[in-house]
DNA sequence: CTAAGTTGCTACATAATTTGTAGCACCTCA
DNA sequence: TGAGGTGCTACAAATTATGTAGCAACTTAG
């Protein structure tokens, strides 16, 4: 699938869902909030995500489209899924 | 998130994926069916995976663990999702 | 028993991607 | 005019993936 092309990238979702959570911001607070993103792969990642229409520039920065919280929506479940698997891992100590 | 480290790998969602739409296969028809994945990438990512509770090995090759199937159940709405996607890719043009 | 096929997987050189750090060019506001 | 913020580029080093070859173990057929 085209879409697992691009969200498998390191850090496409992290920058989704970061931007989502947070909120419009700017470049170098999205920097900061994905711990440890390189500024290379970041405008890399917020280039891709621009041209698959998940993401656009707005006076404060970037934003989310409206496809893009879409997306987050479908996204989203994989939070409390997460929390699930963490103590699956847990209980297998 | 650290379910997004996994994740975002290259094709760790496809391999998931695959091993869930066509059931319990042979690493080679997995590779197969995940055009273009290397032998030592698909081998990294099964370790992942397995080593994350998602897959595990069975007679006939590898097959996703009921938590595996529970993820993918996460994922699948990204399959309808991403047919809106292209449509919306297309509008744009 | 032997030879052919299939399996999972390793080896290894090349290529692509990411990091980490530095810093530039542009703006705004005092 | 200079102090701060902005988005972003440069570039070497590290990490990760590809592509091709092939090995070792197992099954099956003759």
């Amino acid at each position: 699938m085209a879409l697992f092309d691009l969200l498998g990238r390191h850090w496409a979702m992290g920058v989704l869902w970061t931007l989502s959570e947070i909120g419009p911001c700017t470049f170098r607070k999205l920097q900061e909030d994905c711990e440890s993103i390189s500024p290379a792969a970041l405008n890399t990642r917020l280039k891709e995500l621009q041209a698959a229409g998940f993401v656009h520039r707005v006076e404060d920065g970037y934003a989310p489209t409206e496809l893009g919280l879409r997306l987050y929506g479908q996204l989203r479940p994989l939070g409390d899924f997460s929390k699930e698997w963490a103590r699956h891992l847990n209980a297998q100590d």
